[in-house]
DNA sequence: AATTGGTTCTGAACCGTTACGGTCCTTTCA
DNA sequence: TGAAAGGACCGTAACGGTTCAGAACCAATT
């Protein structure tokens, strides 16, 4: 129809105007309320818009003057890659976007490029409001986000008491996961996590590199671990806990090689997500260790792959993550105090934990 | 810092030159154009800005003044839920995503819900283009996002004429795929295929309903399949063609169910994905037939999860299509007639494709 | 005839910013 | 010493809408 009408100057509202002969105001009511004016003029108005090639009030000049983006801005990890290949972020995505399309309200990407530490791309968002998922808590990117005037509600970070949070109790259920390694025997263990802070350090973590983590998630799971095992009589210092700044299963088999090339003896691998426990178990696999008989493995969140693989694993609600940091975002009415949504986990016992070998559950007595 | 400041009145660039006593232009100046004025004002006016609780020029007002929203909307599938369980969507996404972060563009999700033929969403969308990715081509929302005056890509999309165009030659490599199994000996077959119109269709399709399809990619795999298996001597209009509405595993094996109701002797199932592969294998296991053995399975797509099973499929650079689409989009510079882009796909043999049971590559002359 | 009430449409005031085309003042250089 | 160049800053005019308090009109009521 009207294809390449704009060619002169595009059609406004007020050229649309005068061209009818009517007010600017008529025009907008023609689109917003078609209520406040007849039938016919309102008929005659859009007729004439489509003859101008007029696509409709512009979405840009509109927000300005009603103070609504009718979107919300999403502070997404550093590296989109491994955004869109980790299960947990894809389910809190799709979560979101729920959330965003249930209210009506776009969902925009921020880019956070972590090389040029480029923060402009938060300045220039035009969105009603953010949501934070599982950045470090030093990334400049954040600190932008919470200088823009909009509600903000971070997710898997810290409670940082003027923002909406939502998120697990990582400590706990990671605690939990101990107490059930502890109960079954285990007290020589290793450790795979993932990233601890913005710079990459493939290797061994000190104790002081924990306690220092930037990733809120990450700092938590190990303070759990290390909560309960030290409890059990372990020396936490002692535990070989490896970092890998890439999080696929590739850097689950080589941190579990790391860790079990430090100690052969352990009797289970921690891993701080199911992604690389899957990777470690490939490298159990690839050494001739039987799981759970020769090493227990286990993972983190409940992602669908693990649960095939029968990994005993912490399982958490990402979707409903993503979806209550969306309504807690969108209904934003009053200024109340922040609030801080904790979601429940579930301790999954899969096939990838036992006794250890030759530990008081499995000792066997045979011929 | 600065938290509660904007109580009263959100400070702009006016209120803040006014405090300053210098011009709103050398405000602005201050934060786009650093040379144009001297480091001792600058830094003047940053100093109150942090003290009024200024956060900067606002992101719509400047949009609306430079005509740049620095941003591309994406309008997705209907159904979100679907998208993000697609692993081609996701790796679409993905791709589309770095392109846009390359060029640091925000990229906007757009919702269009199905149910409410909402097309204000996509009037209200402040962007500097779209990016269609796979919806029907009678979806309203297309239509909406046509009449808008910004470039536009398509994606697995008819070639519309008008705007540019990504996508695979998804007859061609269909065809190439049927001319594998023909070459096997493959006569009698069954097809499970995605949703073919709005409607949930969950059934046999009937040739008209094959050829009216509006989703395109759907159409045109079909259509390679009756074209290969016509020339083969083989009568389309009897072959068992099963659609489903929903796109997940389980349609697979619903849809491979009904269609070996129907013909339990086809030696062949082709998928128009690979996710309804993986169910249709399924659904084989179940009924103790071995894959290739007893029947062939064949998908599309080249997911992770079909490779890891051997699949027999059409790989398409999914990843590549979406980065495609984006900087298609993102270097919309003169208007030079429309661009159309189809990449390569490559076909896939694994292991589920073999000749057919009792067939000329298979008969068994056992003792 | 004046009042009331209900539609329908208008005027003008914003929304917060940047583009554009200056002016003014200080250096620099022949 | 006068002309040219350049740096620093300013005023105005958009950018394209929405909104609210009326105005104009007409019919019905008092």
């Amino acid at each position: 129809m009207a294809r390449s009408m704009h060619v002169r100057r595009p059609a406004t509202l007020a050229s649309l105007a005068a061209e009818l002969g009517v007010s600017r105001t008529t025009v907008s009511n023609a689109y917003n309320r078609p209520d406040q004016l007849s039938p016919e003029l309102r008929r005659r108005v859009l007729d004439t818009a489509r003859r101008l090639g007029y696509p409709g009030p512009d979405p840009v000049a509109r927000s300005l003057r009603t103070r609504k983006a009718g979107a919300v801005g999403l502070l997404l990890t550093e590296n989109l890659s491994y955004a869109f290949r980790d299960p947990a972020a894809i389910g809190f995505l799709e979560g979101l976007a729920l959330a965003c399309e249930d209210a009506g309200t776009g969902l925009l990407l921020v880019p956070a490029n972590p090389e040029r530490e480029d923060v402009a791309s938060v300045h220039r968002a035009g969105v009603d409001g953010f949501v934070v998922y599982s950045v470090p808590d030093d990334d400049p990117h954040l600190a932008a986000v919470l200088e823009r005037p909009v509600p903000t509600v971070v997710c898997d970070q810290p409670d940082l008491g003027t923002v909406d949070r939502v998120g697990i109790d990582d400590r706990g259920a990671m605690y939990e996961l101990a107490q059930h390694l502890i109960g079954l025997g285990h007290r020589r263990i290793g450790v795979v996590c993932m990233r601890l802070a913005r710079d990459r350090n493939d290797g061994f973590v000190t104790p002081d590199r924990q306690h220092a983590a930037h990733f809120h998630v990450q700092r938590n799971r190990l303070s759990g671990l290390a909560e309960a095992f030290s409890e059990a009589g372990v020396d936490w210092s002692q535990v070989p806990v490896v970092e890998r700044f890439d999080h696929n299963t590739a850097s689950g088999a080589s941190g579990a090689a790391q860790v079990l090339d430090r100690d052969p003896q352990i009797t289970a691998l921690i891993c701080t997500s199911d992604v690389l426990a899957l990777g470690a178990m490939t490298e159990a696999a690839r050494r001739g260790l039987r799981v759970p008989h020769d090493i227990s493995v286990t993972g983190f969140d409940g992602i669908r792959a693990g649960e095939e693989a029968g990994l005993t694993t912490v399982r958490q609600p990402v979707l409903e993550k993503g979806r209550a940091a969306g309504k807690l975002l969108l209904d934003a009415n009053e200024r109340s105090r922040p609030r801080s949504v904790n979601l429940a986990t579930e301790l999954i016992i899969g096939k990838t934990s036992a006794g250890p070998r030759g530990g008081a559950e499995e000792r066997w007595f045979g011929p």
